[in-house]
DNA sequence: CTTATTTGCTTAAACGTTTAAGCGTAAAAT
DNA sequence: ATTTTACGCTTAAACGTTTAAGCAAATAAG
């Protein structure tokens, strides 16, 4: 059923223009395609296309030439099969739309980009259920690997051990746990809280509230550990009232402020363990005509951006999330790359930095 | 070679034990590992799962008993290989981190999760170059379809030609192209000018300027053509000096600004087709004490959060972003759906909405 | 001139699924 | 009693690659 065909330049000619009439009538050029035309193993033409040395130069060249002309594109799905890779790696995020997370993001495709992964990107709403059908949707479409950060509400880790046990790289990022035995790259928000205490002491600040986050979930419970620690450094009082969880989510940032107001002693200071909250806690504090810094000193987390637009701005701290995408990213292609599954963990804590702004700074005791 | 044993309780037991130990030493379960320990053929397994007619209900009960146990989990690669589907769908933008990509995101991500898609999302950071490697990305990455917006110097189209080429869907929005005759979403950009010139004209505003996106970007020529008719039609002056063309960045918009603010006569009022630029220029008028809106009124476009969180807060068109993301994932869908390759173009015009705030609101004439 | 080695390919199997075609067996229709 | 239909499965090929193994021919080494 095979005819021989002398390849000299009429027969290729025709072969090849045989070959892209079929293509335009439809079908996708496949590197059996090019054996034909060729008249040589699809074998070696996989091989020709990824240099193998055992190709000659002269097959090769023929081979760039012919996949050129019909337009010839690898089928990433075939090769991922195959292979048992999928060049596909699943990011897991509470949400896009902070600046925050989506500068993580951007890092991590770049890495990722450079080295031939590609990404896949999930939101969990802060859902818990939403972010097990994400993992289940990450897996199912066989990644190479998962970057993510947990949401609020995720306190079982089984969905994550599940990661595991398919022996799949798992970068955990912001949002980690420690009784998770993975990777992890995040700030040091215990010292971060210890930094913002201490400004804020600096600037004169005596009674020292903390709108946190959930203690249940690590990096908050860090930050509240952080502000008591550096509250008893420098023996200020520690007052149930003066610390209060929230979802830290703009509205709740009203709220909690407007609680914190209600108080027969009012705090002079507020350490918001998010922006978005700080910004719900400052638009109180403008419409009640409250002076920031003078009256009640506010810092935020996470220097998103319009910490730095409003009025006055709000201190706040960095955390480095383009150095956090590209830790991530560069933590799993150390995965990737080493064939050993046995290898040390990486716990790589950032320091933070505090961006001092108007909202706690050169603050005048009345 | 093949060991007819009954399918008795015990041997079943012993058969499944004997596999869930080899799974321990490794591998991932697959439909084989399931047939065999049924002792059925792996395409009886494979209609199992899929709830085939013609299989019986005893055996699908089996199957899915197995595969628990087992904790099989599909191998898409592998059927999407055969089936020519990947479930996957490209997502281009010029960048994430900016809400109004980010909510389009996050909507068609909801939509096509509930179908059984996931999105891919990739960057252009307005970079024609990026976005040209994105494509091809997407393509070899097999993807069902593109839902993209362009990037600012996105002028050729030949790329997105070769999407089209292939038979993918390819569905635009916010910046598209009338030449390519494909799907578009967006809004009515020209009208969106025309309801901002009206609005300021009611507020007293009598010199209109407008610092506007490059014109060669359809959306940006748009508003253009919008704010030059809609200064036609309340036969307003129209000034080159009034009309800057500018890459829409904060730092832009600031740099705009002050160019205004250097003519001997100064607008009083000034529409920027991008938020970020607008807060560029309403940063300038801050620093130098001009009045928002008594000496110069303000109007943005895209109602990015921050909009309203600045002093004072801007004025701006809502581009119903998630509309936007919504409508893009039932049109891709709509194509993934039809069998049939001719069908007719969607172009879906959403008509804005003003949100008008304190930058340009209650002008008192001085 | 024989034997090794290298070169440049081919063959065939594999990755895990899906699916068209086929084939016994049993029940229903004639 | 024979034919038809339906059921419930099996067989085998296919999707497009990659890769281990193998094999002739050419070249090098002895």
């Amino acid at each position: 059923m095979i005819l021989i065909i002398k390849t000299n330049a009429v027969y290729l000619l025709k072969r090849l223009s045989k070959y892209i009439k079929k293509l335009n009538i439809k079908k996708k050029t496949t590197i059996k395609d090019i054996a034909n035309v060729l008249n040589i193993s699809p074998a070696a033409v996989s091989k020709a296309l990824h240099d193998d040395s055992r190709i000659s130069e002269k097959t090769k060249k023929a081979v760039r030439q012919v996949a050129k002309n019909l337009n010839y594109q690898p089928n990433h799905l075939a090769s991922a099969l195959r292979k048992g890779k999928s060049h596909l790696v699943g990011v897991i995020v509470p949400r896009t739309n902070s600046n925050f997370f989506s500068s993580v993001i951007q890092n991590i495709e770049e890495a990722l980009d450079k080295e031939g992964y590609n990404i896949i990107i999930t939101q969990s709403n802060e859902s818990y259920k939403k972010e097990c059908r994400n993992i289940d949707t990450l897996l199912f479409t066989q990644v190479d690997g998962i970057i993510a950060s947990m949401a609020n509400e995720t306190i079982h880790l089984d969905y994550y051990e599940k990661i595991k046990s398919k022996g799949i790289p798992l970068i955990l990022f912001d949002r980690g746990e420690n009784d998770l035995n993975v990777d992890y790259i995040g700030i040091n928000d215990y010292d971060s809280s210890h930094m913002i205490v201490e400004h804020l002491v600096q600037q004169g600040c005596k009674r020292i509230a903390h709108i946190g986050g959930y203690k249940r979930t690590r990096i908050f419970n860090n930050r509240i550990r952080g502000y008591i620690d550096a509250l008893k450094k420098h023996q200020l009082p520690i007052e149930d009232n003066l610390l209060i969880e929230s979802s830290l989510t703009t509205e709740d940032g009203r709220d909690k402020m407007t609680q914190l107001l209600a108080l027969k002693d009012r705090p002079d200071a507020v350490y918001v363990a998010g922006d978005y909250a700080a910004l719900g806690a400052l638009q109180v504090l403008n419409e009640r005509g409250i002076r920031i810094p003078e009256d009640i000193a506010l810092v935020g987390f996470g220097n998103e951006p319009f910490t730095g637009m409003v009025t006055p701005t709000i201190t706040s701290i960095n955390q480095h999330s383009s150095e956090i995408g590209k830790q991530a990213a560069k933590t799993f292609l150390q995965h990737a790359k080493k064939t050993v599954v046995k290898q040390k963990l990486n716990k790589i804590i950032l320091d933070a930095e505090l961006i001092i702004r108007d909202s706690s700074n050169n603050k005048k005791t009345p």
